[in-house]
Formats: structure tokens, sequence, C-alpha cells
DNA sequence: GGAGCGGCTAG
DNA sequence: CTCGCCG
DNA sequence: CGGCGAGATAGCCGCTCC
């Protein structure tokens, strides 16, 4: 592991001569300094003979060598250092001056002598005043902290030892909370915007009740519950009966973990856990629509907490009341909850996003658009703002209240609204909502238009408490020991997992379980060719050595990962033939082509299947896989198979339906014999996945080189005959992917400059959720934007950058950043050039809007970064040291060779 | 006909 | 992808 | 330690608006 990170570090140090950067500090600031003077090519100052001349020599000569180019100017590179003095000034300018100068280093956590360092990059931003402010999070996690035993949150600030104080603190200098802030002259005011968790569970004390409540519940006695009905006393001998439970049957990992939420939840149903403040709990009328009121109220109670368990109570006892009173809202109810319109693979979608809503919004309060927006960039939730917004509004006249069928209803029509002036439409049918909004509900309405709910509710979780309240509408339920309870609420979520993995529609799921209960459900939906169900996926490695790990002794087999697109292929009795992506959205009218000639494929009597593959962008001259940027420019809609560009070849690795039969059930070594006997290859149009049954390091080694050499991502890997049956819910990672990257050195490490950053919006609202990050040029001797970076951070980081740029924020761009100026690229906030991260990458690419190495390998278009993320901070860097735009471009070539001719070889240096 | 936005893929 | 939280 | 949810990334196509 290590041995991959420090080689490729030392190649990049060794590009610029800076000798043992990133030892020490101190050290390696004095030698380079050192080295800088000493040297005879020292860069000296701008107009220098020395820099002139390489620059020319450089532009003029056509294809050297980069590296030994590279080598040859390590001053250059390394040279300019970054000075606030003249800040309009081209950073080379300066390079005059950099002995004198610290560089970009100063920034530690330690705190007196960063207050030191930043005033001597900085004097001219007043930084002062940040720094004695040390960073909250805003988040509910450190609020926890506080609230339960007062230990101080991960992130090392000083004054935050003292947990009593914690509170006053927040209090006293409210600014603080937010290291950065949308609009540096309009500081935060008092108020003190709380889009998370903790401050309301805080507020209503409820996590921590349930938690206690918990607790106490497992080892002692237990409350009536007005839901629960009455409950048998059961507590003396439930111990006995876990026991019993427990050493039944050692199941698998899932099953086990099945069992957990069931006897948890048996409690909390006991302790009437599950429903949240009664108080607030709303009722209706048998028979009438359930109130949108007493959906936002359970989000509510969900969004309070982040304990799976207490969320699944919670939701428990909301279906459970749709249940006893109007069941048939249940899908509806069901959908909201998952946000989504209907079934996945029907892909309807609302159409709308942040700025529609926005004038929405605006148009509902009679605010304007750009009030809201600096709001949203302060608070970070738009649901809030509408919220608060709308309270402020009294309506004359009231209409009738939301109801979740007719919301969802509305969601409904939203989606289906297409055509001119369809925002304009969409915006009405918004306002008019809005304007029948009470209470919590315009946040939760909000956030479901945003498609984020963000309460911590997915599939996984409605799912389980689906079964839960079914199985607790027995009317016998009452009656039933513990063990029991446990045990039909494990078997019911079990059996719901399954049918919905095999048959994800909640329109016919839901009626099945109302008429026949968990029981029969499993008979009445099952897995139909027609409706996609949801793919295996795959569980990522580091190393062939995790797989072994892993899979011990059970037999696995390794396939070719194929760099293309997810493609669920079905055929139906009657010869119609559908194709879905990873995420069961219809690909059928994408992929015409595939579609016409795949009666070619299934041998004789085959008359109907499901089969998993993989479609890859296929070159037909050469017979060979190309890469999935050149499948993805393949048009999606109204595809005529006359002038489709890119070809296509479908890789077939599994087989899932046959002839009227799933064949979830049986093994993979089984599927994959009846996969080879039912089918046939078409050269070009469908071969079956590559596999290898062996299962040493060496073979393993040997096959993934090949795959990586036949342009493939890497290896899957699965199990053939234990623990090989196709059941996503089961354990949906049951297969393990081993990229190349791994071997490959993981990808390539740059050192770039933060130029600026964009406000972060949920749990990261108060921080800059990203940063546009570039490297040098030092032809142009320009910052060149090479990628937006938003992961790799840890939270604790993500403090810490944002309290260093708040002293570094500049109010426009410096004449020599380079980027794009659209909407989505521009910083919310510019940074003068101070710090240096290393990142790493996945890939480089030629982008239609980053800038970096522009003219170097495209002559209008610049490299970007696949999948960058954060790896540290290079405070041994200077701003100018950062990695070169010829250097980029020379990364960009050499993956290409790379990747053409296998990838093994440039694992070290 | 281009900009902006939404929605999808990928990792 | 990464991270943090939960069980 | 694995599952899950949430927040990020690049890049492409398609629809709407201007």
């Amino acid at each position: 592991m290590d041995k991959k990170k420090k080689p490729r570090q030392q190649t990049l140090m060794s590009f610029f001569g800076a000798n043992a950067a990133g030892k020490l500090p101190n050290a390696s600031q004095t030698s380079n300094k050192s080295e800088d003077a000493s040297s005879p090519a020292a860069p000296a100052p701008p107009s220098s003979p020395q820099s002139d001349s390489s620059n020319r020599k450089r532009k003029h000569s056509p294809q050297p060598d980069a590296v030994n180019e590279a080598k040859d100017n390590p001053d250059e590179v390394e040279m300019p250092v970054s000075d606030n003095d003249s800040p309009e000034e081209p950073p080379k300018k300066k390079a005059a001056r950099k002995n004198n100068i610290p560089s970009g280093r100063l920034i530690k956590k330690g705190d007196a002598a960063k207050k030191a360092a930043a005033k001597i990059v900085t004097p001219d931003e007043s930084a002062s005043e940040a720094e004695d402010k040390k960073v909250v999070s805003p988040r509910k996690r450190k609020a926890r902290n506080e609230e339960k035993e007062g230990s101080p949150p991960p992130s090392k600030k000083p004054n935050k030892t003292n947990s009593d104080n914690s509170d006053t603190e927040v209090d006293d200098s409210p600014a603080a909370e937010n290291p950065i802030s949308p609009e540096p002259k309009q500081q935060p005011s008092k108020k003190k915007t709380t889009p998370t968790k903790a401050i309301n569970a805080k507020a209503t004390g409820k996590a921590k009740t349930s938690e206690t409540k918990i607790e106490k519940n497992a080892s002692s006695s237990f409350v009536d519950t007005p839901q629960g009905g009455t409950s048998s006393p059961t507590s003396e001998f439930e111990k006995d009966e876990k026991e019993a439970v427990k050493e039944e049957k050692e199941q698998d990992d899932d099953k086990k973990f099945d069992k957990e939420v069931a006897k948890a939840t048996v409690k909390m149903m006991m302790a009437g856990g599950g429903s949240p403040k009664k108080g607030s709990q709303i009722t209706w009328k048998k028979g009438d629509d359930v109130p949108y009121a007493a959906l936002t109220n359970t989000f509510e109670a969900i969004e309070s907490t982040t304990k799976r368990l207490q969320i699944t109570a919670d939701l428990t006892d909301f279906f459970k009341r749709v249940l006893q009173l109007s069941p048939h809202n249940l899908v509806a109810c069901i959908y909201l909850c998952l946000n989504r319109v209907g079934p996945e693979y029907e892909g309807k979608e609302l159409g709308i996003g942040e700025s529609i809503l926005i004038k929405a919004i605006a148009e509902a309060t009679a605010r304007s658009a750009a009030s809201i927006k600096s709001e949203l960039a302060e608070k970070g939730d738009l649901g809030d703002i509408a919220q608060s917004s709308k309270g402020k509004q009294k309506s004359l006249f009231k209409p009738a209240a939301l109801t979740v069928p007719s919301v969802f209803k509305t969601l409904k029509e939203i989606s289906a609204i297409m055509g001119t002036s369809s925002q304009q439409k969409k915006i009405a049918l918004i306002k008019k909502m809005l304007s029948a909004c009470q209470g919590n509900e315009p946040k939760f309405l909000i956030r479901s238009l945003e498609g984020k709910l963000r309460i911590g509710v997915a599939e996984r979780t409605v799912l389980p408490a689906l079964a839960n309240a079914t199985v607790a509408m027995n009317p016998d339920f009452a009656k039933w020991s513990t063990a029991k309870r446990e045990q039909e609420l494990e078997e019911a979520a079990s059996v719901i997992k399954q049918v919905y993995s095999e048959l994800p529609t909640y329109d016919e799921i839901v009626p099945a379980l109302l008429e026949k209960g968990t029981k029969g459900l499993a008979e009445a939906c099952k897995l139909r060719p027609g409706v996609p169900l949801k793919p295996m996926l795959a569980h990522p490695t580091k190393a062939i050595s995790e797989v072994l790990d892993r899979f011990e002794d059970m037999s696995f087999t390794c396939e070719y990962k194929y760099d293309g697109e997810r493609a669920q292929i079905h055929m139906l009795e009657d010869g119609t033939v559908m194709i879905y992506s990873r995420n069961s959205e219809n690909l059928s009218a994408k992929y015409p082509d595939v579609i016409e000639r795949l009666h070619k494929i299934p041998k004789e009597g085959v008359k109907s299947f499901v089969l998993d593959g993989e479609c890859v962008a296929w070159d037909r001259e050469k017979k060979c896989i190309l890469p999935f940027q050149v499948l993805s420019t393949r048009k999606r809609k109204d595809v005529q198979t006359a002038d489709i560009q890119v070809q296509v070849c479908i890789f077939g690795f599994d087989l899932i339906y046959l002839n009227g039969e799933a064949l979830t059930k049986e093994p993979l070594i089984k599927r994959r014999e009846l996969l080879h006997t039912s089918f046939k290859e078409v050269e070009g149009e469908f071969a079956f996945a590559k596999y290898m049954d062996g299962n040493t390091v060496e073979e393993i080694q040997t096959f993934l080189d090949e795959a990586v050499a036949g342009n493939c991502e890497g290896l899957m890997v699965k199990t053939l005959e234990k623990e090989a049956s196709y059941e996503p819910s089961k354990r949906s990672r049951n297969w393990l992917k081993v990229k190349k990257d791994y071997l490959s050195g993981a990808g390539d490490s740059l050192d770039l400059v933060v130029m600026g950053g964009y406000l972060g919006k949920g749990k990261r609202t108060g921080w800059y959720g990203g940063y546009l990050l570039a490297c040098w040029d030092d032809d142009r001797e320009e910052y060149q934007s090479i990628c937006k970076i938003g992961t790799g951070f840890s939270e604790e980081q993500l403090a810490e950058h944002a309290k260093f740029f708040k002293a570094h924020i500049i109010d426009r761009p410096r004449p020599y950043y380079r980027y794009t100026d659209t909407p989505n690229l521009r910083p919310d906030v510019w940074f003068e050039p101070v710090q240096v991260w290393e990142v790493k990458a996945a890939d480089l690419s030629i982008s239609p809007v980053h800038q970096a190495a522009i003219g170097l390998v495209d002559s209008s278009k610049g490299i970007s970064l696949r999948f960058p993320r954060f790896i540290r901070v290079r405070d041994d860097k200077s701003p100018e040291q950062a990695t070169s735009a010829t250097q980029v471009a020379e990364f960009y070539r050499n993956q290409k060779i790379n990747s053409a001719k296998g990838g093994k070889d440039e694992d070290d240096d």
C-alpha cells in the first residue's frame, strides 16, 4: 500500500528536483532555498534569459522527451513563491524575492505558528479575526458529543476541549460557526442555522430519550403502548427465548442481521419507542386519505436520529397506522418515502432542479430569487428556507390540507409535463402545493421535489419497515411470545426483501401483501421477464490477496470486468426484447441495434430469458473493445439503427431466468453452464465474458494482466457453488471486483493549487463542499483549472480547509487564473494561490471545460481528472511547485501508452 | 443555435 | 468514489 | 467490519428557454 504511494510521490518530487520534499517542512524549506540560490540555472527574475530560453525551447521542440525536460528545469518549476504584496502580479515576477518568503507552507494545525505564518503570507488580508475563531462542526455527531458526554470533537481545535463551554461559545460567536460565509461582507448574523439533526434531536430531546428507552428496555421492564396493544410480560424469559432463537440457526450474515432488526423492533414496538412524540402524532378518520402532515411528521422524527433501528421503528409505526386506517394509501406513502413517482423502470422523473425550485419558492413567497439563493448558500437547504419563508406568508384563505395521495398525484403530474413552457406549468403546480402547506410540510415537500429527502431512508429501510408493519397488523400479534414475534418479523423482512429484489414494483407487491400477507407474497410476486430485477453488485477489493482471504476455500471464478454499461436483457415468450440498465432504467430505445439482432443469439428451444451482461463499445474494424467514453457518446433516444455511429457488443456473464424458470437460487456454476448451452456467440455482437477458474495468486495476476491488456477495467471474482446464487437482496455485494488501478499504482497523484471554493450543502453547510484546483503552466505563467474536488476529505479536514482559506479570500480571480466561466465551474469564492494539495485521480481525460495543459495535447481543450480525491496538504510545496502543465500533458500521454500495452510496467518509479 | 439545466452513466 | 454512523 | 445513506466528481445527451 505504502509501497505504491511512495514511489509515485517520489517521482513527482524528482521532477521538481525538490529534495525530499514533504519530509521535514523546515529542512526542505531551507534546502530548497539553498538549492535554488546555488543553482546556476536559478530562475531569477521573470525576464531572465534562462526562463525565456527554456520557454522557447519548449515551445519549439515538437515532442521532446518530457521527462527529461522537466528534469532539466526543476528550478523553473518550483521557483516562484507566492506572495501577496502585489496580488495581481503574476507569480513568476515575484520569483526574485522567493527566498525571503516562507512560501505556502505556513499552515499547520498548530495555532500560534500558523498565525504568525499566515500573517506573513497575507499581510493584507485581515486574517486576524478568523484566527481565534474555532471551527465548530455544524454536524450532528459533534453536537451529540457535546450533548452526551462532552467529549471534544475529533478536530483538535484547542478551545474546544472544554465541553461545557461549547454551547455558550457557539452562541457567543455565531460567525465562527461557519468558517465561510457566502458574501464576505455580510457576515452571518446572530441566527444560527441548524440544518443538522443533532440540534433537532436536542430540541426535541427525542433521540436521546429513545436511546435510553432501548437500553432500559433491553434489560428490564417495558411499557405498554397504545399501538402495540397490550403486550404480555415477557421480559423475564425474554433472554432464554433469545438464546434459543440464536442457536437455532446460525445462518448467513444477512439473516443474522434481519434477526437483529427483528429483535430490536420487537423491543421498540413494545416500548412504544416506535412512535415519535405522541403529542405531535396526527390521526385521521379511518378510510380518509392520509394527511400529508402525518407523513412529514414521521420524516421529522426520522430526521432527528441516525439510529437505523429507530428509523425503522418510526417508519414501521407510520406504516402501521396507514395499514389500519387507509391501506389504499400505502403505495403512495411508500413512494413518497423513497422519493419516487413510480417504479424505477418506468423512468419517470420530476425534471425539476434547484433553479426551478428557487423560482417557485420565490414566487410563492413573494421573495426575490436572489435573496433565496444567498440564503441557500448560507443555510444549505432549500426545504428549510421554504419553510421559514412560508411562515411569514399568511394566505387569506386556507386551501384544503394536503394529503399523501394528493401530493403524490401532483408529483406525478409534474413529472408528466413536457414541452413549451413546461417549467412555468411545473412552477405553478409547486406554488399551488406550497400555498396549501402547513407546519413542516414545506420543508419535506421541497426536499421531495429536489429529489433528496436526506432523512436517512432508502429502500433497505423501507422494506423491513413495511414487513414489520404488516406482521404487527396480525390480530394474533399481541398474543405471540417475543420469540415468535421476532421470528415472524425476521421472516417477513427476508421475504419482502427477496420478493422486491426479484420484482421491484410496489404497485404489485403492496396489493399482494395486503391480500395475502407475507406468507403468500413470494408465490404471488415472482421474477418475470419484462420487469427488471435488481442487479447483483460487486464489492471493490484492493488486492488479489484480499480476494483469496474472502473466498478462502470456496470455489470461485474470475471474469473480465468490461468497461461499459450494465445491460440486463429480457426476452419474453412473445419474442419482445427489452434492455435495462444497472438502475433498472429502460434502455431499449438506446439499443435498437442490439434488440434487432438479438434473435441470433439464443439457441434452439430458448423461449424466454433474462440475461445479465455488459454492453461495450466495439471497434468493428480492429475488432477490439473501445473505452467507456466512446460508448457514452451514443444517442439515448430515438436511435435509428441506420445512423448508429458507435457499434456495441454484449458480453454476457450470467443467466437469471430461462424458459419460465427463475435461476436466481441456482449456483453460478449452473447458471453459467446454462448460459453457455443456451446461447451462442456472434462476433462483434455477442460474446461470453472471458473467465478463468484458477485460484492461485499467480493465475489470477496473469489473468488480470490479460484483462487489462484487452481494454478491460479489471476482474470480477465470483463464488461458483457455495453462496453463489443470484440474490441481490441477500448479499448484494457477494461478487468482488479487482480493478486495474490497483495494479498500475492506484492512479496518478498530482500536486495542485487551490483556486476557489464552492459552498457546501446539506451536511456540508458552513464549509466548502468542493474546491476548484489548478496546475501551473509556466509557459503561460498562469494557473489552469484542472478539476473540481469534493471527496477524500474527512470532516475535520473540511473544517480545517474552510478555516484556512477564509483568510485567503479574494474578491475576484487573479488575472493569471485560467478557467472557463460557466456557472457550474465558477467558484463561489476565490482564493489566493497559497496552498498545494496532493490529489489522486483514476484517469486523465480531455475536458470540455477545464484548461490544464491547454495547447499541449489538444489545441483548444484542456485536460481534467476523473474521480479526483483529496489525499493531503502539501505544506512543503509552494503553489508554483505544483504539478506543471507539461507534466499533466505527460501524465495524459503516459496513461495512453500504458493502457495500450498493458499497464503492468509502470508500477514503480 | 447556444446556454443552462436535468438526468443518466461511471468510479 | 469517500466519508461517517450504525449494528 | 459490512451495510447504508449522503455528498462529492467528470462527462455525455436531451429538453427548454432565450
